[in-house]
DNA sequence: GTCTATAGGGTGATAGAC
DNA sequence: GTCTATCACCCTATAGAC
């Protein structure tokens, strides 16, 4: 047995939002999912838009507190250490249960969707990673300028947000001949793919700060 | 003057779907803003679901020509050169005109957006596209896996849509340190980044097909 | 805390006049 | 081709009983 109200139906908003969209699921549909009653989202939380912000601060703090753990135990980092403690935390926290890939594509949407989806708490926290994993990336790359770190960190989070949110579009692509289930096979291959991204000679030129 | 009704509807809807999200936008707003007629949707199209691929089909169809068209062009191709076949054609048609910037976040979301966006006509020569860059990255890259070849360009892909879809995050991030209105030197950044992550040595023993 | 009932309004789609 | 009018349904948020 689920536990109480509250946590039915954040565990049912999550899956929901993951896989149908935020703005086509409605309240009577996730309720009846979590087979609780309607009004009680606009008890427990105040609003559809508080219930979406409650979903994405229960799945995305803890990853984003274990970056900021995992960054911090590093002295001297190499870029590829210092993109396993941006990586892994999301990818193993993502694939660790079986909800996992639906799960996904709705942190892989965070940055795209309309309507301010990162917002309050979770954006805080989230500036906060990015702000500290460019100082560092900076550090382990003293010869690259300053705009084209910030370049290459945003294509970086391009790599995570995709994996997680077009998973079907790479297995169609490959029709079996990935393992998608194998998060270090996974890590591996997006660590030495960015890595060698962020070390990449050239754009010496580009306009910095 | 706009012309005619059914170009005035794919223009509204474009833009309002980029900005509002396809979901959040009714019919209702879709036929005021365009100053057309309710019924006009169900009568040019058969469905709102219709005309979102009309508008995707628009848009991207000539973007994808553009790719195969600059593919075909080039013999015995760098990475570099392929990877610009394959962003230019993407990054020139957004950053083109002055609502380009809107309508980069749909493209950005065409992956991962649920239900499907990616659909009949856009998805088939999608897939082509796919394939033929796929093809010519192994060619030029005879040491790297198959599947590794994969991964590496499903993590190009996801460069280009994260850059289209969350301009608005890098342009936070970057605080006027980043010049988003020069498609050449976006280009350059994501060529450089992307060729070094192709070529990339490691993953030599990832399980192939 | 949890429920029922409903207010008040928006939605996609269609029939039929012009 | 374009319009009005309307159907049948869905939505979020809330008031008030238990």
């Amino acid at each position: 047995m689920p536990t109480d109200t509250k946590e039915r139906l954040l565990d049912s908003a999550e899956l929901l939002f993951s896989s149908q969209g935020i703005a086509n699921t409605s309240l009577r549909s996730l309720t009846e999912h979590a087979k609780v009653n309607l009004a009680a989202v606009n008890y427990h939380f105040q609003s559809k838009d508080a219930l979406v912000q409650a979903v994405l601060f229960r799945r995305m703090n803890p990853i984003n507190q274990r970056r900021l753990e995992l960054l911090s135990a590093l002295q001297n980092p190499t870029v590829e250490q210092i993109l396993d403690a941006f990586y892994r935390p999301a990818v193993e926290a993502v694939l660790a249960g079986p909800e996992g890939r639906t799960v996904a594509r709705l942190i892989g949407r965070l940055y795209s969707e309309p309507g301010d989806l990162l917002a309050g708490q979770v954006r805080a926290l989230m500036a906060e990673v990015i702000r500290l994993f460019v100082e560092s990336i900076q550090r382990a790359l003293p010869g690259v300028p300053p705009a084209t770190v910030l370049w290459r960190l945003h294509f970086c989070i391009g790599i995570l947000a995709h994996t997680f949110g077009a998973m079907q579009l790479i297995e169609g692509m490959a029709r079996g001949r990935i393992a998608y289930d194998d998060p270090e096979a996974i890590l591996r291959q997006m660590i030495t793919f960015a890595s060698a991204g962020l070390r990449a000679e050239g754009e010496s030129t580009c306009a910095a700060s």
